[in-house]
RNA sequence: GGAGUGGUAGUUCAGUUGGUUAGAAUACCGGCCUGUCACGCCGGGGGUCGCGGGUUCGAGUCCCGGCCACUCCGCCA
């Protein structure tokens, strides 16, 4: 006798006797005969008790959905005719002899086969929603896909080292979650957002491969791809330069589709810089698979009557772009209609168009509600710029730059999806050259676009600080299928072009120093130059499984609030609790 | 902080113009059936229509305000 998974069993089991366990997926009787599918996460097999031809064994009658059994039986072929291909019960069976129930079940809160159960009622009971085979399988790639990784950089001489949960604010940007110290009241721990500052640190001791898969926290608002708490797969290395991190990186990548899913990905990945991604594509995360792309016509429009156009031509931060659908035509005004309430999402006024019903016929071949606003040579520079054809469709953006770009962006995106327009499964790029700074409008100041500790491209401070809109970072980040991925950059390693850069992001030196002055303090003891890149591997392996929710692909997420409605956390903390915290609530909550 | 979608039986949903006792499928319970696997057949139980307030002779349905879930914007790599 030996124990099996019901999965495992196949025709070269016959005769031999099994022991399974699992959970009773479905029970049924007929007349005499008992049907029972047992589940385990291998797989379903059918268990029969047949009183004609097997030993009688005692089944309880009590035995239900759900209940954890173990039964004993000997495999044997099934019957002629029996089989059913599209089942998932396999050609042998299991003619049982002894049942033991180890643990019986309510009725189950919804049923494991429905497909549309609502997701408040499956986070609640997560444990049973865990059962389903399309989970089991989710996170089953996911523990291969972590050991891939593991013995990816393991190979390569990457060391697994951990860093402290309990820590200081680090300056990625996002709220921190913050955790109050008992033993010095009034002050707080911040959850870290990344190990950044850790593994630059341990640049600086010399561990020069370093690797950690590891939980960050950042108290933000929620999105598909978003959670409060996620993992990331964090690296860093010394003595590396970009070309040469990024082409380690795409190998891990590479060979982890390969491995995993038997996938070749494009190689190299191509690289696009961040000026022509938000050129052509409107983003910094371009979903390469969609064909549409922007056609800038900013030059065309600075002269026209027209304001809505030649108002954003002129200004230094506007932009008139062009999106270009080829058989566009045939959209309804509904659609357009839709489309440009779509936009309007992301600030975007309006959504002109020009429909192309001949080309050949000039302006008289075209339809468009701002035709009559745009001269002959302007819409023939149009139509040759875009290369629209008839029976095309050309959409135009016209506003401040970022507007026009989020909005043509997510409309490029839109319309991918909404006309099938995908070519190919798997599109990797890196987004490369990135600007060093943006300018934040509320605050009046130059914000990091990557982090504070991002290295300039070039080492020329004075340069730097003349013209901060135009320096460049020595920032990567990897996109697949419009999914940022991971990000990266070599970081400063010399003191003065970080003061530097902080004095240009008018973080004094008071405040340097009270919130990374041990950073800069170690920067004086001898730091490699360095770098490194982090993935965000709940999206990595949400992709590789085909899902739209990192919720999928990890095991007891939260909701859209940030709650987990499988424990009801967060919860109220007792007056005790707060007291040893020398917290005092102002306003204490309705159920205490 | 904002926009949208949804909330009715355990689950997924329908519910007409505001009008009798709120329905279907599935699940669940009982019975029948000797090879079922979405089995089949007969019968049964099951509802705070998310919550609070309002309009009305009468509200699942109309109005107002919270709540919950999801998608998105802001925010966040």
């Amino acid at each position: 006798m030996r124990s099996h998974y019901c999965g495992e069993l196949n025709t070269s089991h016959i005769d031999q006797e099994v022991e399974l366990c699992g959970w009773v997926h479905r029970r049924r009787d007929h007349g005499g005969v008992i049907f029972i599918d047992l589940r385990d996460r291998k797989g379903i097999a059918q268990i029969v008790y047949d009183p004609d031809r097997a030993e009688p064994f005692a089944i309880a009658d009590s035995v239900r959905n759900e209940f954890v059994i173990r039964i004993s039986g000997k495999v044997r072929n099934r019957p002629e005719g029996t089989i059913n291909p599209d089942m998932a019960t396999g050609e042998v069976e299991v003619l049982g002899h002894s049942i033991e129930i180890l643990n019986k079940a309510k009725t189950p809160p919804f049923q494991l086969d429905d497909e549309h159960v609502h997701d408040d009622v499956k986070l609640k009971y997560r444990y049973v929603d865990l059962r389903r085979p399309v989970m089991q399988e989710n996170l089953h790639l996911r523990s291969i896909v972590v050991k891939h990784l593991r013995d990816f950089l393991d190979r390569n001489g990457f060391m697994d080292i951990e860093t402290p949960m309990l820590t200081k604010a680090t300056p990625e940007g996002a709220r921190d979650y913050l955790v109050p110290s008992r033993t010095h009241p009034g002050n707080f721990f911040a959850l870290p957002q990344s190990p950044q500052l850790f593994k630059q640190l341990l640049m600086m001791s010399g561990m020069d491969r370093y690797y950690q898969i590891v939980r960050c926290f950042r108290d933000e608002d929620l999105r598909a791809d978003r959670q409060p708490e996620f993992t990331q797969l964090d690296i860093e290395t010394s003595f590396m330069n970009e070309d040469e991190i990024t082409g380690l990186m795409e190998e891990m990548i590479h060979t982890l589709f390969k491995d995993v899913l038997k996938i070749d990905l494009p190689s190299p990945f191509p690289r696009v810089s961040y000026a022509d991604a938000m050129n052509r594509y409107g983003s910094d995360r371009p979903d390469l698979r969609n064909p549409l792309e922007l056609t800038d016509v900013s030059d065309l429009m600075k002269e026209v009557e027209f304001k809505v156009f030649s108002g954003p031509a002129n200004m230094d931060n506007g932009r008139v772009a062009a999106l270009h659908l080829p058989n566009g035509s045939q959209l309804s005004r509904k659609e357009i209609d839709d489309y440009t309430d779509y936009v309007g999402q992301f600030g975007a006024k309006g959504l002109a168009y020009i429909k192309v019903n001949d080309a050949t016929k000039g302006r008289d071949g075209l339809q468009s509600p701002i035709l009559k606003f745009l001269p002959d040579n302007v819409v023939t520079n149009i139509m040759q710029r875009t290369e629209a054809k008839d029976g095309d469709l050309i959409f135009f953006g016209a506003d401040k730059t970022k507007i026009v770009n989020d909005a043509l962006g997510a409309l490029r995106n839109r319309l991918g999806h909404d006309l099938g327009l995908l070519t190919g499964e798997w599109a990797p790029v890196w987004i490369i050259d990135f600007p060093m700074f943006e300018y934040n409008e509320d605050e009046k100041r130059w914000d990091p676009l990557h982090h504070p500790f991002t290295s300039p491209a070039s080492e020329d401070i004075e340069t730097i600080k003349g013209d901060p809109g135009n320096a460049l970072s020595r920032a990567y980040d990897l996109v697949l299928n419009g999914i940022e991925l991971g990000g990266g950059s070599i970081r400063i390693h010399n003191s003065e072009i970080q003061s530097a850069i902080f004095d240009l992001l008018d973080i004094g030196p008071e405040e340097a120093q009270e919130k990374f002055g041990f950073l800069l303090e170690a920067l004086g003891y001898g730091c490699p130059p360095h770098g490194g890149i982090a993935f965000g591997l709940d999206r990595m392996v949400m992709l590789m499984a085909g899902r739209e929710s990192i919720r999928d692909v990890i095991a007891f997420p939260k909701t859209q609030t940030a709650s987990c409605l499988l424990t009801s956390a967060p919860s109220v903390a007792s007056a005790r609790q707060l007291r040893e915290l020398g917290i005092k609530l102002v306003k204490q909550n309705k159920s205490d």
